[in-house]
DNA sequence: CGTTCAACTGAACCATGATTCACTTCTAGG
DNA sequence: CCTAGAAGTGAATCATGGTTCAGTTGAACG
């Protein structure tokens, strides 16, 4: 009565997971969602379709989980341009001006991630991706209000129209691949600053 | 040799074709877009799926003209509650109500408009719609930096950013059906007019 | 080795919904 | 009335891409 999955087949098996997540989430950022296909990812990662199935119950399951590790991996990159002691101002300008550009460094993947139409039931997953940037941004704005650095004013409705306004302004620019990144990164920095009640332009 | 379509039939004509397009703009406000298939919008305009495509060779042409339409529509409810001689922060914080609470009395056409998932295909022309709105604060800001009220800026940049804000703004509560209009109306029409450096907080 | 089952394979299957088209039903003269 | 052709019909067709599954390969262990 042998065959018993060992320690060894457990790894193969996780790292064959963790190819195909990896695979989607570079086929994302190469061709956009609309390329995303099942059939592709799994040519990717070096295995046949069916085996998709065998770590993920649906294409939807796949990609809740490829947005919440693309979510991670941005926001933790914003959250590492600043440090704690920072001023709100100061950071959400670091902020803006990391998202702008790590948007226009990779249009695509950035386009896939904020705008790109995507299946109904994909969307709801993608909201995970805006709902973190937005938390991160009402962090600091409710320590900014704590501190009597910023007025008072609904920190999650703020942050929520803070992400809207940065997603809107790029998608211009991220489809028309258009660069004049310095000029974009000032006035979004100019725009969200003001937004709050930070009244000097710049940060 | 005869039959040459008249002016009575070609009347008719273009009256089925208005169906079609009325049709689908209340299936949209009903259903979504999801629920926008041509056979529904067939039946609901009283028209076999067959016709349909007599008036549009497409179902991304007969979107085109919804969109455009919707656009149109909304557009000229928001400009007709301000008059040409009132300041810049005035129009823009009652285009911000009237939009706010427009959304809200049609959640449902208002998320189909704004942010539902649609085909690719489709989704460009839901940029038109976008862009109708971003058009509208343009001008409005454009003026108010003509005359000094504001600060010089990138109007189509910060229309495009207030037009974003808004639109992420409403997700939320769009989608969980919930109310509170008022202090969303306040705190977004505060968050417009700071952003477009308008310093006290109300209209 | 042999056996047993897990893992893998990829072609076939299926659901959805846009689009087509052979056919029927009108409309406008003659 | 009759006929040519336009307009309308809706069931059948098609395309797409996610999902399944019968068959094959590989791993573990006596």
């Amino acid at each position: 009565m042998p065959y018993r999955p060992t320690e060894r087949t457990r790894a193969r098996l996780a790292a064959a997971r963790e190819r195909i997540v990896d695979a989607a989430l570079d086929q994302l950022a190469e061709g956009g969602y609309a390329s995303a296909s099942i059939a592709t990812v799994a040519r990717r990662s070096q295995v046949a379709t069916g085996t998709v199935y065998r770590h993920f119950p649906s294409k939807q399951d796949l990609f809740a989980e490829v947005f919440r590790r693309a979510a991670q991996r941005e926001v933790d990159a914003l959250r590492a341009t600043t440090g704690r002691g920072e001023s709100a101002a100061t950071r959400l300008a670091a902020w803006v001006e990391a998202f702008v550009r790590r948007a226009l460094a990779e249009p695509v993947r950035a386009y896939a991630l904020i705008a790109e139409p995507v299946d109904p039931a994909i969307e709801a997953e993608r909201l995970t991706f805006r709902r973190a940037y937005a938390d991160l941004f009402a962090g600091a704005v409710r320590e900014g209000i704590d501190s009597e650095e910023l007025p008072p004013l609904d920190a999650d409705l703020t942050a929520a129209a803070i992400v809207g306004a940065l997603a809107e302004a790029l998608v211009g620019p991220l489809q028309r691949r258009e660069a004049g990144a310095d000029a974009l990164v000032e006035h979004l920095q100019t725009f969200v600053l003001r937004s709050v009640g930070v009244s000097h332009a710049h940060a």
